[in-house]
DNA sequence: TCCATAGTTCAGAAATTCGGAACTGTTGAT
DNA sequence: ATCAACAGTTCCGAATTTCTGAACTATGGA
């Protein structure tokens, strides 16, 4: 098994970022990736509610996510351990994860401190 | 030929979006389209400097920014006028479309008023 | 009418995506 | 040490999508 590849942030370009997010199950696995308390492993997100993801897509949609520069994943004993690269992101795309988690209605309560939006006090 | 497609703003879907803007070439001609002084025909966008995208491809990109909801096209004479629906869009998606376009380096001055970022006056 | 221009549609080649089956790597039990 | 179970990856063929040259359509002007 070849190691697994991870861009430098300064090498994330933003036709991957998007053309990895304009997949809605790939949406709803950053989106709980996203959400802490989530184990982050990749056979705990298949589970869509409509739909099982079969294993060979799942991991084909883990390995765009983490090409693109959206996560990293690192091997935990027997299982893979993946997170979001969101703050690292939000530093070179200022607002592009949030606005678009935001618009498929997908924002955790954990990035509502990422930029892209003022604090609702201070707003009149 | 068919009337041209185009949907309602509460149809516009953010998979379309992101799908249409993770085209480099898609992007420069909606960037283009963006910039006021553009006439906004389909011929005047296909040069993009290291090559020029040859019409049926071109068709095809301005097809896919239009179902997407990015641009509204309408015939005029011989040829076709194309604006972005920008304004609409960030009705419906707050700050998407502005952050995408700073993610590319792309932001025309137009739309610097966009939804999306504080201004820079008041910042402490 | 005939021609030129702008853009669309068609069709086949090339590239990409999907997913079942086989495989790899790790842990734990015997 | 061997084996089984499990998490995830790789392989590969089928289906889908993308790309673009060639043919076509639509409009306006001479």
């Amino acid at each position: 098994m070849r190691p697994l590849f991870h861009p430098a942030l300064e090498d994330i370009r933003p036709e991957a970022i998007l053309y990895a997010l304009s997949d809605p199950e790939r949406v709803a696995i950053f989106a709980k990736l996203a959400t802490a308390g989530c184990g982050g492993t990749c056979s705990a997100l298949a589970d869509l509610g409509d739909r099982i993801i079969p294993k060979s897509s799942l991991s084909n949609h883990f390995k765009v996510l983490r090409e693109s520069g959206l996560i990293r994943s690192e091997r935990q004993g027997v299982e893979m351990r993946n997170q979001t690269r969101c703050a690292e992101l939000d530093a070179r795309f200022p607002g592009l994860i949030r606005s678009i988690l935001v618009a498929y209605g997908q924002l955790p309560a954990q990035l509502e401190t990422m930029s892209g939006e003022e604090k609702s006090r201070d707003r009149r």
